[in-house]
DNA sequence: AACTATTTATAAGA
DNA sequence: TTCTTATAAATAGTT
């Protein structure tokens, strides 16, 4: 969903790599959110940082 | 994302919605898969359907 | 379950 | 690093 293409690979560079986490993280998120929205499911999802820091979202029902 | 714009509510339509949780479900998953995998970052998602079935999704090194 | 019109996410650039 | 924008990708409504 971008001006191009790209393979699903570790990113090597270490700049685009977190640019890219900061952006699909926020999408990774919305999307959880929405999807417990919209289908009344319960969902929980946890991303970790390479510096450890959590980033998470959980339906409020959920754990 | 599709042929018309939605608003984030509960969908009534229990068919409707069983149909967007299997879509967007599926779209959650591979989204965080990718998410590992570019960024590698450990990323873990639980989603539960309205029976209890998990659908599930850890990075490797994860949990 | 497949199809496409359209929206949304986002890769690259500013 | 925040904003822009062209384009890939996801998906809502349809069949």
């Amino acid at each position: 969903m971008g001006r191009g293409k790209i393979v699903i690979r570790r990113i090597d560079n270490s700049t685009s790599r977190q640019v890219t986490f900061s952006k699909r993280r926020s999408g990774l998120l919305k999307k959880a959110k929405e999807l417990a929205i919209l289908c009344d499911a319960e969902v929980g999802v946890m991303v970790f940082s390479s510096t450890g820091k959590l980033y998470d979202f959980a339906s409020s029902r959920s754990f």
